[in-house]
RNA sequence: GUCGGCAUAGCUCAGCUGGUUAGAGUAUCACCUUGACAUGGUGGGGGUCCUUGGUUCGAGUCCAAGUGUCGACACCA
């Protein structure tokens, strides 16, 4: 599996060039990534071994084995590398770990389709056999995922690449089992669990999603098996039904064929409406059954009738009845939830017990061996037919669904393997609550606590084949043994038989295997090898990891389990920090699904935009935690900055250098954006220091466009003479050099391909040395940065205004204009006049105390500044210019005085505010009064 | 039903412990094919900060209620 572009190397510095020898005007991504992702393997320069740094490690969420690649991967392993680089250039020995999960119940399903379409059954394999099929499609689809988060850029250690079934992470999970058991934590037996009936298997609770539906109620005739006695009045509050027939109570439900089940029927002891059915029995209608009526304050008196449906089999809440009261628990359903003929013999039995009259009852044979909502609709029209139905209503229900295969999920009795939580919710709940493990967004932490204040007994068993089989052995005399291996297990079972002859053919060793989270919860640890192989190097090394990324989806199935995990197998912690991803939808805000095709595919978004752009659409607008609005539009954005990229250093490599002196406007230039780069850094810092990601984005995107290409290099940019550009001197040309590069290190996290291509290209370098290496530490700013940076701003208004004058006046970038300025003091009018003149081209600048007539005027801060244009002027227009914000003044002035004529704000208002209150009303009288001035002077 | 998040420009979002008449990106409009880049440049327009009350000298920011919206959990058969 070689990625076919990327075998060959070529030479470091490859660019498609012009037919003249100069570079092209549009990057092409297409001919660089490949290059570099093959570089940065060949020097093994994502590989990481424990050494004297500080470590920064994230282990991978494992997408599933036979995966393909789609938009919240893109998101979420974007993130990560972004994560990885970002502290690789910290100087940190960095640290991804990828691999794979075996996702046992979703690749057993799409094996399982497979082999139908080729006529296979399943049942009709071995055990073995089908484990060879399966393992057949893992080879065949396995790690494609793999190779296309290379296209993405991601720096991950594929060296260490992990599979949650190999033989490591395997025998991890039979080890923490085996431990787990003998603390006691783990245990058998029957419990009501959730039941797939087509996956064939049990389920955690968190593998059932809701899902609202419009289904039927359907309201039903209990009627009395005895006779009522005359101590209810009509009248008195009962609800009493009656037809020819006799008396009987209606039952509302939304399951009619599960009547079959039906061992009780339960009222609210306070309900008055069914005070006249306290200690009756009734006929379960068709069945023919004779229940009696329990009493329980569980019954809703508002719903439906009052009269509750006990079917302890198959309903969680019945079932609780059932305990209670010690009923019965009759299982209508074989496993793939059609009708078990179970319900005819119940119902013989029952017949042959009590007499019914004939007319209550219909032969239940019928319905076995049909399918559960085939009997459902069946049962309603013969119930209808034979007059026991008392009205069918529509209702809109949520019903329990399968996460994986979809289906209903049947609420079943059955033998399953538990893990007790409360032990293990109790540890990892104060690590995240006093936030020892931080989580981004905060708000996760309420669901957090709420799922580990109400846990319940994890269901690890599944029925399946394809995980880690239970390492459980029967006994042929009865009971079973729990061990690492076979060799344990016999040595066990002949302790615990006390036959010394028992061979391992005796034993049967337990068919289920284990929840996929089983072995997931252990990742950041199995990693490692810290479960088996425990305080070794690497474990002691990288463990706890730094950073989880992943989506809030998942919080309950693995994030809570891993601290778990953490907490109870390394005593610490598996991560510091969790980020939470959002969904990624389309624009219009809806999740992406194949059968709206609203979907990208990733690979070929790649293609079009470039790794990079991809990567920079993807993170331009994704806050933590918040729901990403996926537009192209956004990657292209991405590939446009590429593209300037590419040009701003096309720009500087054309450049001729001479030993000439620098200019004025250049040396100030460098001053200042020297200043902004360290300011700069210290906000991308602050950001990453947040996990703001797209911020931090957006900080070095506007930073490369405006400040440096907008700003630097247009100040810096030589001069053409006669059509002629002229050189640019050494000073410059070194400090642009320099300040790109910063640049590009700072871009490096977000942008890995071009900033490498660039890198390479703007100094000669060693072999094998990248900028993925290359160390960013720019010194803090000073107060001196911040005032230059803060006096820049400045003169940007001072050259924004005159480009306001040409533009209104429609004069020519290219005309001369003259600059008249009152306040010769201020900084925009003394060290910045060179790159004033050169960004406005000003052919001088004249501090004046009148403004010459006829020019366009503005005030930037309190400074008066005056473009003479002579007869260009538009008298009226500049007239009502300077009326519009001669208004907006006196506005400000009025609300600034109110302020201050308050005397409740002057006395409790901090003084520094009540200063700055007075600086605005000074500064806003002085712009008045010069804006007076220049009116009366038109 | 319980709990939580969110509501700011056409769109997507910043706005930290309250303190200049609220910002960014994008979209939009006008002008400009100059010599890095039209995947570009320059300039402009655009907001009752959901509503109502309260606290405060001062509220987009804090509190309360309401409305809308999204989510988590629990579900009445």
């Amino acid at each position: 599996m070689k990625d076919n572009k990327n075998s060959e190397v070529t030479t470091p510095l490859p660019r498609e060039e012009q037919g003249d020898g100069s570079l092209a005007s549009k990057y092409s991504p297409a001919e660089v990534e490949g290059k570099w992702y093959q570089y940065w393997l060949d020097h093994k320069l994502f590989s990481s071994k424990p050494d004297g740094r500080e470590p920064y490690t994230i282990v991978i969420p494992p997408p599933n084995v036979t995966g393909v690649l789609h938009m919240g991967h893109v998101l979420n392993e974007t993130i990560q590398d972004i994560l990885v680089r970002h502290a690789r250039m910290e100087g940190k020995n960095a640290c991804w770990v990828p691999g794979t999960d075996h996702a046992s119940i979703a690749t057993e399903a799409k094996v399982v389709n497979r082999l139908a379409e080729q006529g296979i059954k399943k049942s009709d394999l071995t055990r073995e056999e089908f484990l060879k099929h399966a393992w057949a499609w893992t080879e065949e689809h396995g790690g494609i995922i793999l190779k296309q988060l290379r296209k993405l850029g991601c720096s991950c250690d594929w060296d260490r690449t992990g599979f949650t079934m190999d033989e490591i992470r395997s025998e991890s999970v039979i080890k923490v089992f085996v431990d787990l058991y003998r603390k006691g934590l783990i245990y058998r037996g029957v419990r009501m669990v959730n039941w797939d009936p087509k996956a064939l298997t049990a389920l955690s609770d968190e593998e059932v999603v809701y899902k609202e539906e419009h289904t039927k109620l359907y309201y039903m005739k209990y009627y009395l098996a005895d006779s009522v006695p005359n101590d209810f009045v009509a009248g008195d509050g009962n609800v009493v039904h009656k037809d020819k027939r006799g008396y009987y109570a209606v039952v509302a439900t939304t399951r009619p064929e599960t009547i079959m089940g039906d061992v009780a029927m339960c009222i609210n002891p306070n309900d008055p409406k069914n005070q006249w059915l306290k200690g009756k029995k009734v006929i379960v209608p068709v069945v023919g059954r004779v229940i009696p009526v329990i009493e329980d304050e569980y019954v809703d008196i508002e719903f439906g009738t009052g009269c509750l449906k006990v079917t302890p089999a198959h309903d969680v809440n019945d079932y609780m009845l059932g305990e209670k009261y010690n009923l019965e628990a009759i299982d209508i359903f074989n496993d793939d939830a059609t009708l078990s003929d179970r319900i005819s013999t119940a119902q013989q039995a029952a017949l042959a017990a009590k007499s019914v009259p004939a007319d209550f009852v219909i032969g239940l044979d019928r319905y076995v061996g049909t399918e559960r909502f085939a009997c459902r609709k069946q049962i309603a029209e013969d119930m209808t037919a034979a007059g026991l139905m008392e009205k069918i209503e529509d209702y809109d229900n949520k019903i329990g669904c399968s996460e994986r295969t979809g289906v209903p999920i049947e609420p079943k009795l059955s033998m399953q393997w538990f893990l007790k939580m409360e032990h293990l919710a109790d540890i990892a709940l104060s690590p995240v609550m006093n936030d020892d493990i931080q989580f981004y967004p905060a708000k996760y932490k309420n669901t957090y606590r709420h799922w580990l204040e109400n846990i319940k007994d994890w269901c690890i068993s599944r029925q399946l084949w394809w995980g880690h089989r239970i390492p459980a052995w029967y006994l042929p005399t009865g009971g079973f043994v729990v061990a690492e291996n076979e060799q344990e297990a016999l040595q066990l079972a002949r302790e615990k038989s006390g036959d010394a002859n028992l061979q391992l053919a005796d034993l049967r060793q337990d068919e289920d295997a284990l929840d996929t989270w089983f072995s997931s919860w252990l990742w950041p640890i199995s990693l490692f090898d810290g479960i088996r192989n425990p305080g070794n190097e690497e474990i002691n090394y990288y463990y706890p990891t730094a950073d989880l990324v992943t989506g809030p989806d998942i919080i309950f199935f693995w994030v809570a389990r891993m601290i778990m995990a953490g907490y109870e197998y390394e005593g610490k912690m598996p991560f510091k920090h969790v980020y939470f991803t959002g969904i990624v939808r389309d624009k219009l805000g809806r999740k992406m699904s194949k059968s709206l095709g609203n979907s990208p595919n990733p690979l070929e978004l790649i293609e079009k935009f470039g790794a990079d752009g991809v990567r920079m659409g993807m993170m331009l607008s994704a806050p933590a935690g918040n729901d990403i609005l996926f537009d192209e539009v956004l990657c292209e954005q991405g590939r446009n900055f590429n593209n300037k990229i590419w040009n701003a250093f096309r720009l500087v490599k054309g450049w001729e250098v001479a030993d000439s002196e620098q200019p004025e406007a250049a040396r100030i230039a460098t001053q200042w954006f020297s200043a902004k780069l360290r300011l700069a850094a210290e906000e991308l810092a602050d950001d990453f220091s947040k996990y703001r990601l797209s911020e931090a984005l957006m900080t070095v995107y506007k930073l490369f466009w405006d400040e440096f290409s907008s700003w630097y290099l247009e100040m810096v940019k030589p001069a053409y003479i006669d059509g002629k550009p002229q050189p640019v001197d050494r000073t410059t040309y070194d400090a642009t050099l320099q300040f790109f590069e910063v640049l590009l290190k700072m871009l490096h996290p977000f942008m890995p391909f071009i900033t490498e291509e660039l890198w390479q290209a703007i100094y000669e370098r060693k072999a094998g040395e990248s900028i993925m290496q290359a160390e960013l530490h720019l010194p803090a700013p000073s107060d001196a940065d911040r005032q230059l940076c803060a006096d820049f701003e400045t003169v940007k208004e001072v050259v924004t205004a005159i480009r306001a004058v040409r533009s209104q006046k429609n004069i020519a970038p290219k005309e001369k204009l003259v600059l008249e300025m009152t306040q010769p003091q201020q900084a925009a009018g003394t060290q910045f006049s060179n790159a004033i003149m050169k960004m406005a081209n000003l052919s001088a600048i004249n501090v004046v105390t009148e403004k010459s007539s006829g020019s366009a005027s503005f005030l930037i801060g309190t400074t008066e500044f005056a473009v003479p244009l002579g007869n260009l002027i538009d008298l009226d227009a500049e007239r009502k210019k300077l009326e519009t914000e001669l208004q907006h003044l006196e506005g400000f002035l009025t609300s600034v005085e109110k302020k201050l004529s308050n005397e409740r704000f002057v006395q409790n208002a901090p003084a520094a505010v009540v200063e700055m209150e007075r600086k605005k009303q000074a500064d806003a009288q002085q712009k008045i009064a010069s804006i007076r001035e220049t009116l009366a002077s038109l």
